[in-house]
DNA sequence: TGCATATATTCGTTATAACGAATATATTGG
DNA sequence: CCAATATATTCGTTATAACGAATATATGCA
């Protein structure tokens, strides 16, 4: 369901993983509210988002204009624990830390969420 | 003391996921083994530990002319967890599978061995 | 229909990383 | 010291991936 291969080398980049980080703490984002936060440009966060798509980590919703990604819900265990760990590796760096202020400030504090935990809980 | 871009870039590469699952598996293996399992160049293989050393996922303890190689004991937990959670998927799949039989025939099944369970357990 | 907004894609360039081949270093034993 | 073995490194080349800039698509609304 998930290739190992393209998981590892979407996590190698850390535009991807900061995209990851910020979904595995608000459970879902449209792309503009994503650049926004990431403070990078449209086509560029797209771009990665596309990367994302491909390698199945993340699913998106078409609403109107707006599309709004979120983790694959259908992820098997072991990608979930990857993720989660990272998310738990990266938490008090930058710019992942300035990253969770930004999104928190911007998108309020209580979007449908899904944590890290749930994600492994859940299977 | 583990910096996530380092690992995942060097988690991004098949041959060091290889040699990382070996050393899940074995504990501690000398680079000729490595190369041997793998079937790869000396060299080649050579380089691989490198990165994996200056990631410090890997520490080396040299004996003799042979050079052994096995995961850092001091990874924070989150890096553990992120090695075992990689070896659960990768596990079915080649080359990994056909690694772990040449590495139980080639060297034995009873080296000293530090399983992804006691890495994680062991924070 | 025509314009504005949100998102995606293409293109040409540049940076990064992996490679094979060759060579260097280091340790052991004669 | 010399030869043999185990491991590491360098070099030049090639493949891969990220980038900015520009453009394309698609939806909603006047």
């Amino acid at each position: 369901m998930i290739d190992p291969t393209l998981l590892f080398e979407a996590l190698a980049d850390e535009t991807r993983r900061r995209i990851l980080a910020l979904l595995l703490i608000r459970g879902e984002l449209c792309v503009c509210d994503l650049f926004g936060v990431l403070g990078l440009p449209q086509p560029k966060v797209s771009r990665h988002l596309a990367v994302l798509r491909e390698s199945a980590l993340l699913i998106s919703r078409k609403q109107g204009t707006w599309v709004h990604y979120r983790l694959n819900p259908d992820m098997p265990l072991w990608a979930a624990q990857i993720l989660s760990a990272m998310a738990d590796g990266v938490a008090r760096l930058e710019p992942y830390r300035a990253d969770k202020q930004q999104v928190d400030a911007c998108c309020g504090p209580d979007a449908r969420c899904t944590t890290p935990a749930q994600v492994v809980n859940s299977k």
